[in-house]
DNA sequence: TTATCCATGTAATCGGTTACATGATTGT
DNA sequence: ACAATCATGTAACCGATTACATGGATAA
């Protein structure tokens, strides 16, 4: 059959706990936010789907000063369907980076317009990182990685965070790189004169 | 406006030389694969699009053995459309994979498949890495790093490059990493007992 | 007073993938 | 004999984003 990943991304949330459509989403931006991401408005339709086939049951929550919620959990057939997700064949992931793409078609005139953009993306992984290195933190509480990876009961979620931490890291790194490159050449086509073909 | 990141995509392509839709396709294999992809069907349907929009023309090539090319360039419009798009601002791009939501959602009896699934990704990664790397060399073609920055008439296609090997290093170290975590985690489980409860 | 948060959804559209179609040529 | 390569497309579908809609509560 399909991908139909996102529908994966929120039942692994859901082993969590229990979540609106809208915490879901929320929730994505906090602890999943390294690998998948989606709009409240996707959530609620495969939250839709996904009741109609018993693979999440809802709960309904009457509140006075806020609109009721419905409260999403997995239900038995939810978990199994994940579990046979988790090892199926999968195909590679493709990555697009539109940034990258600029900096492949960047000419002369461009390159310290194309440095400020590489500085906001360090500025954005930055904050990233260091919201992983407190989760690392809170979920490591006080123990090493070693003694975390004996004793937690699910390893999957540390090893997910990691990577995500790597990446920010590696990126910072080359995001500094980048741009220095791209400043140093600037100022030396400055130097030696705007037009191309104008030299001394 | 909107994305539409693929018409970027084959224009800034199109900077290095003529493509027909097929090439065009191949080609973002070869020296774009690190950020951009895309199947002929798409490609042939964005070429369309921009020829009409003025972007991009083609020549046709009549063939006696082989199927007639449309061999598609830049036209100044095309150029200007590019250059424009480069430093437009642009909103942060959400990385999505698949294999971290299996990880993370992995429970003990899984843990030795995603091992595996972990192997069968550094496998590809080496694989990237091995043709960047040979990439690299060609266009070096025996300079230093800072020479070629200093000489190239565009550095960006370099900068995109080592961003790509980068991440496919440390995409391959974190796979070590994880692998071993897992392997050795699930020796550990199944010493102690498969039943969770059913210790000593 | 204006904006943001909570909480839910519908509708339109766009971007990307899959399936289908053609047909000669070259390599295994 | 069979598969892959070259070369082009069409049609159907799915997944994701954007725009629109509601409406009270709290914070700036």
């Amino acid at each position: 059959m399909n991908r139909m990943s996102l529908r994966f991304a929120v039942l692994a949330t859901l082993l969590d706990g229990e979540f609106t459509g809208y915490d879901l989403a929320r929730q994505f931006d906090a602890s999943v936010s390294n690998f998948w991401h989606a709009l409240p408005q996707q959530i609620y339709g495969e939250l839709k789907k996904m009741e109609e086939e018993g693979l999440v049951e809802a709960r309904t929550v009457i509140q006075e000063s806020r609109p009721n919620k419905r409260i999403f959990s997995l239900t038995t057939l939810g978990r199994e369907e994940l579990g046979r997700w988790i090892t199926a064949p999968g195909r590679p992931s493709s990555n697009k980076d539109e940034l990258l793409v600029r900096l492949y078609a960047a000419g002369t005139a461009q390159l310290l317009l194309l440095a400020d953009l590489v500085d906001a993306r360090k500025k954005r992984r930055l904050a990233k990182l260091e919201r992983y290195q407190q989760t690392r933190a809170r979920v490591l509480a006080g123990r090493s990685e070693e003694e975390y990876l004996c004793q937690a009961p699910r390893i999957g979620p540390y090893l997910a965070l990691q990577r995500g931490i790597r990446f920010e890291e590696d990126t910072i790194a080359w995001c500094e790189w980048a741009a220095d490159a791209l400043r140093i050449r600037a100022a030396k086509d400055a130097r030696e004169g705007a037009l191309p073909a104008a030299g001394a």
